[in-house]
DNA sequence: ATAACATATGAACAGATGTTCATATGAAAG
DNA sequence: CTTTCATATGAACATCTGTTCATATGTTAT
């Protein structure tokens, strides 16, 4: 038994980590989750997701607004897509973006109140 | 003028973003927020947070139940405690870990229900 | 004091991530 | 149908991030 085990069969509360570990969620869920929160994770796309709260934006609207470049944007366009934080409606030339729904401004929401304390 | 500069000029709805622009919180906010999202946004910190949900437990506690490395478990708890997310409480050579606030709930409340739709 | 133990920390390394550059796609105008 | 424009995408590159390994710190028991 190596050094680094000792410690885990000794001092350990076996009793709370058998509780604990009857209400853990899935690994699967768990790794999903944290995929999410790296989604929020970027300024970049905050500042995306926070300009899309208050209208539908086309790309070149969001890169002016946020001094970006178009290719950078739509990259990180792309994976707020995938993620389904926001949603495109395309209109001629234009693509427009809007927030996929209710959760992303809650879940903003909740963070910002945390930041400003 | 360059090609890439050319569209922000011409296509951009100005009034529409003009009007974002003012609803926009500070870089420096907007930068916070996506700084707390990406501790959030690792699977091996939403383990730990998930883990101290239901009780406090010391460091080897949260290795042996999630199958970690006491030094990586060291480390993740390192960057809770930088952002305030858990508490620590030391008891001889124990030091036990507990959930800083209720936001830290509400947020991962939140991101898990979208992750289960 | 010294040994055993729980936790913390620094350096190094591998893998992930975001930007840029070049270019492709698809739509409207001429 | 060719050009122009708005957007998308792939590759390359630099940076950031998390783990491991080695070791340090501080506490309890002998």
């Amino acid at each position: 038994m190596s050094e680094i085990e000792r410690c885990e069969f000794l001092c350990v509360h076996q009793d709370t980590v058998e509780k604990v570990l009857k209400q853990m969620p899935s690994d699967e869920k768990l790794y999903d989750l944290a995929e999410l929160f790296k989604v929020f994770g970027d300024s970049t796309r905050i500042k995306i997701l926070y300009a899309l709260f208050e209208a539908e934006l086309c790309v070149c609207d969001i890169a002016q607004l946020l001094g970006l470049s178009q290719t950078a944007v739509s990259h990180q366009l792309r994976i707020l897509k995938i993620n389904s934080l926001v949603r495109a409606r395309k209109d001629g030339k234009n693509v427009f973006y809007s927030l996929a729904d209710s959760h992303v401004r809650q879940i903003i929401g909740q963070g910002m109140e945390h930041v400003e304390e």
